[in-house]
RNA sequence: AGGCGCGUAGCUCAGUUGGCUAGAGCACUUCCUUGACGUGGAAGGGGUCAGCGGUUCGAGUCCGCUCGUGCCUACCA
């Protein structure tokens, strides 16, 4: 028996654990292993942001646990770390920490390191390779940050499993990726309008958007037809009018029918565009009437591909009004010289500026009659704009709502496999059952190919070059891939096979592909980065499919979506077969927790004040998929349980601490409520154990923990003197309580270690480390490698024959004394001198048993304990007694 | 606007296939000053289970509608 200390000290205890387990390999996976042996989980990697949140300490934690439970069941644990570093949120802290700006024309320059800036620096500009290293700076110092945070709250991670989306393991996947779905024809090259974020200047997917509530306002804006009438289209976007390229309304639209196949003409720019029918124009919205602008919209989009018109492209990639020429290519006007006057005040303007000039110059007298034959309009925009609120696209770390913007893009096929990307979401298990909806609607939904290209620097550059031919033209429709053996490749300092450098950006040689990919297209491989997926075989097979994804609900259309969509176009296989889903962290008011709200509170306090076990206990209390108030007051009741550990343990230990009790065999346990709370105990177990199977920890801590609360309240309560040996005590009595409380407590130290690994492991060295049959993983006798606890291990237990809950009768009884007590303001050891105790005829023989630990327990003097058969009814209770107290606190006899 | 959740004590939440005289913890009130535990223990008060209707011997639980609330998706004329 090792000393243990009189009181817990948690952070000291932790510390020391956190400590000894880095320096062993309890949780290393070991390789050479059959699949169904193993227990495999997709960690999400974090996107190391530089601050740490509640958050993540919550799902982290829910994971960790499921994987400790299966650690004990005997599986061999693959529970890797990466980390999310490449993206846009690295690129941006960086240059806000060390102001700098990444211009890709300039060269590197291996003297210049980044410093921290003073405020309001002004933002310096540096080269690529530059720009990626400062990137790489601060992501590896928020990445230790990460890790030791993750030790300290006890995740049973193998340290060993590590990987950073933008490390070279990860970059050679990731290009390994694009190459095959390149060689089996997921993937295409396109040049066409694409979502586009003004701001960040990159393409965007369909799962990088988000809709906002936008105040706008309509702007009714008169158009002539050819040949003499007009109408008015309501638009929120009148900057636009320069891109408009037809006007259509609905074919059943009586009021524009006659207008179909003519001709109208824009004013200010006098464009002549075509009237069309279309579908999509709804006769309730607005004026019924719309014009087509090259893109206001994905409706826009849509229009203008079937529709053998041409692109107008007024905005640029920055988000200004381009310069652009009338008279000449697509802006043709039946007057130039007054168009291009009315543009050169929008020239250069960003949107929302542009917008407001051209309302100006619209609603000024003169500015108008560039029709054909409206001698009467001098103003086309009619009446005030009204302002109204409505939802707008924009990227979701954007400011700037997004632009479609014709550019060359990397696209992976997505909208004609919709059927087979949800035949594989129903092959997965998710839990909770209904966030399978959620998938499956963004399936349905889907409405865009995936564009994986993205004009940004710190990310995995695509494995591709361009011939330049002779006349100096890129020849973008046979791309040079890199070869497989050469990955990773910088296709910027790389050369394609049968290239030299100096042929780079050369007419007859050949230019990189300038992007890089979007972070999902690493993110949705996190399951074949860990199993080496292309590399390894032998390890692929040995962990993929995988077991378990966790991760939140609000990326199931992301991360979810995209690793199904990657597992099934590579192997045609599930990436995972369960997803277990986490809600989120709402603060006191009910809103997420969210860096940008400002509402987050830091883990590091909280492990300070509470303990990582007490912080657990709180995450543990959460269901799957249900999001959870920040509520104090449970870390405290996490804190009061890892005490009673405590308390409870040194006390049943201290049993066994200076005598050797010879036999600890299940048979021992004579005593019928011995017997009947170990059997109360083992379905415990069994039902802890589902619960687990189920992933449902929560169930399983919440009746570990009341059974534990049973135990110490009231069984210890009961045998307690018996246990001590007290006067009239026979040795195999006293025998039965000694063998349930040690099987007690190691099975309780068990059913909580996956929530309180420290608490437990520390009770565990105790004693049980160097005495417990459930030690059989090995040569560390660490309670994390122990046997989860099963119901078989109650099968030595002698069968009493009888269901009677014996512990909860007993139980009852002490309650009522307690009462008793309590209501006459005395002390609970206060002696009793008399106590009547009435059942039910079929519990007589039951309670007869409980008879000596009752005494003993309610402090009955002179054994005056009254067993009585009820002859009347008990209102529903199970005993009904009557207590006589003593006048005075005597000893007793 | 559709889809998916949620609405149970002051607060945070359990409540399996309908059997409930509706539970827990926190908070509150009273008591106990401790032979495992005052970072404790015992006892107690507190609820038309959002509302209405239905199925049933019986509904917190199943069905329908309504209200409130949250998320996901759609919606830039």
């Amino acid at each position: 028996m090792k000393e243990f200390p009189k009181k817990y000290n948690p952070t000291e205890s932790e510390q020391s654990w956190a400590k000894k387990w880095q320096q062993s390999d309890l949780y290393s996976f070991k390789s050479g292993q059959a699949r169904e042996e193993s227990f495999v989980v997709d960690t999400p990697p974090p996107t190391v942001s530089g601050s740490l949140h509640i958050g993540h300490v919550f799902s982290y934690t829910h994971t960790d646990m499921v994987t400790r439970y299966k650690r004990m069941k005997g599986y061999n644990i693959m529970y890797p770390m990466g980390w999310d570093d490449n993206g846009l949120p690295t690129e941006r802290r960086v240059q806000n920490k060390f102001a700098i700006r990444c211009n890709p024309s300039l060269s590197y320059d291996d003297s210049w390191s980044p410093s921290e800036a003073k405020a309001k620096t002004k933002s310096s500009e540096v080269s690529r390779q530059n720009f990626i290293e400062s990137c790489g700076l601060v992501t590896q110092e928020d990445e230790k940050a990460f890790e030791e945070l993750w030790r300290r709250l006890g995740l049973s991670v193998d340290w060993d499993e590590q990987y950073a989306t933008i490390d070279s393991h990860c970059r050679k996947i990731s290009q390994l990726s694009f190459l095959d779905l390149w060689n089996k024809g997921f993937i295409y090259q396109n040049e066409s309008p694409t979502m586009w974020d003004v701001d960040f200047q990159t393409a965007l997917a369909q799962a990088d958007i988000e809709d906002r509530e936008s105040p706008g306002a309509y702007h009714d804006i008169r158009f002539a037809v050819d040949g003499g009438e007009s109408f008015v289209i309501s638009t929120t976007r009148p900057e636009l009018l320069v891109s408009c390229i037809a006007v259509v309304a609905h074919p059943d639209d009586e009021r524009y029918q006659k207008f179909f196949n003519k001709t109208a003409v824009t004013p200010l720019f006098g464009a002549k565009v075509p009237i069309r029918p279309s579908e999509h124009a709804d006769p309730e919205k607005g004026s019924g009437i719309l014009m087509v602008c090259t893109f206001g919209d994905a409706a826009d989009v849509d229009w203008w591909k079937t529709s053998g018109l041409g692109i107008k492209q007024s905005i640029g990639k920055n988000g200004r009004m381009l310069e652009l020429e009338f008279g000449s290519g697509p802006f043709s006007s039946i007057d130039s010289a007054k168009a291009g006057e009315f543009y050169s005040d929008l020239v250069g303007l960003k949107v929302h500026q542009a917008r407001k000039k051209v309302a100006e110059l619209l609603a000024t007298p003169g500015t108008c009659p560039l029709n054909v034959d409206a001698t009467s309009m001098d103003c086309a925009l009619v009446g005030e704009p009204k302002a109204i609120s409505h939802p707008v696209k924009y990227y979701e770390k954007g400011d700037r709502p997004i632009e479609f913007i014709t550019t060359r893009q990397w696209f992976v096929e997505i909208l004609k496999h919709k059927q087979p990307l949800l035949e594989q979401g129903k092959k997965i298990a998710w839990h909770p059952s209904h966030m399978h909806t959620r998938y499956h609607n963004w399936v349905e939904g889907l409405n865009q190919d995936w564009c994986i290209s993205r004009q940004r620097f710190f990310g995995v550059p695509f494995p591709v070059w361009y011939k330049v031919l002779d006349s100096g033209e890129v020849d973008f429709s046979n791309p040079l891939f890199a070869s497989v053996e050469k990955l990773p490749v910088d296709p910027f300092t790389d050369c394609p096979e049968g290239y030299s450098e100096n042929q780079r950006a050369r007419p007859g040689g050949f230019v990189e592909d300038p992007d890089v990919m979007d972070t999902w297209a690493t993110s949705s491989l996190t399951p074949q980065l860990v199993s080496n997926w292309g590399l390894d075989e032998k390890k692929h097979g040995e962990v993929f499919p995988m077991d378990l994804r966790p991760q939140s609900h609000e990326i199931i259309r992301t991360w979810a979506f995209y690793t199904i969509a990657k597992a099934w176009m590579h192997s045609n296989e599930i990436p995972w077969k369960n997803v277990v889903i986490s809600g989120w962290i709402l603060d006191p008011d009910r809103k997420k927790m969210s860096k940008s709200k400002g509402n987050v509170v830091t883990p590091q306090n909280l492990l300070d004040d509470y303990s990582s076990d007490a912080v657990r206990y709180w995450t543990a209390r959460a269901r799957l998929g249900v999001d959870t108030a920040y509520d104090e007051s449970v870390f405290k009741v996490g804190r009061k349980l890892s005490t009673k550990l405590f308390n409870a343990s040194k006390f049943v230990l201290g049993f066994f601490a200076e005598e050797s009790v010879s036999s600890l065999s299940l048979e021992n346990v004579t005593v019928a409520v011995d017997r009947s709370f170990l059997s109360s105990l083992r379905k415990t177990v069994e039902e802890a154990s589902r619960s687990f199977e189920k992933f449902d920890y929560a169930t399983a801590l919440s009746v570990s923990e009341q059974s534990f609360w049973n135990f110490c309240d009231n069984y210890l309560e009961l045998i307690k003197i018996r246990a001590y040996g007290a006067e009239g005590v026979s040795n195999d009595d006293r025998l039965s309580a000694l063998v349930a409380l040690r099987v007690g407590l190691e099975t309780y130290l068990r059913l909580f270690a996956p929530v309180m690994p420290f608490i437990t492991e520390e009770i565990w060295s105790w004693y049980f480390a160097d005495t417990s049959i459930f030690n059989h993983h090995g040569e560390n006798n660490s309670i994390h490698l122990s046997s989860w606890p099963e119901g078989s291990d109650f099968s030595g237990l002698k069968e009493t024959g009888q269901e009677t809950d014996l512990l909860g009768l007993a139980g009852e009884v002490l309650s009522q004394v307690r009462t008793a007590k309590s209501d006459a303001q005395k002390k609970l050891k206060w002696p009793v001198d008399n106590l009547v105790v009435e059942v039910g005829k079929e519990n007589l023989d039951s309670v007869k048993k409980l008879v000596d630990d009752i005494i003993r327990a309610g402090n009955v003097l002179n054994n005056a304990l009254e067993l009585r058969e009820a002859n009347e009814g008990l209102d529903g209770k199970l005993v009904r007694t009557s207590i006589i107290l003593a006048e005075e606190e005597v000893q007793k006899a």
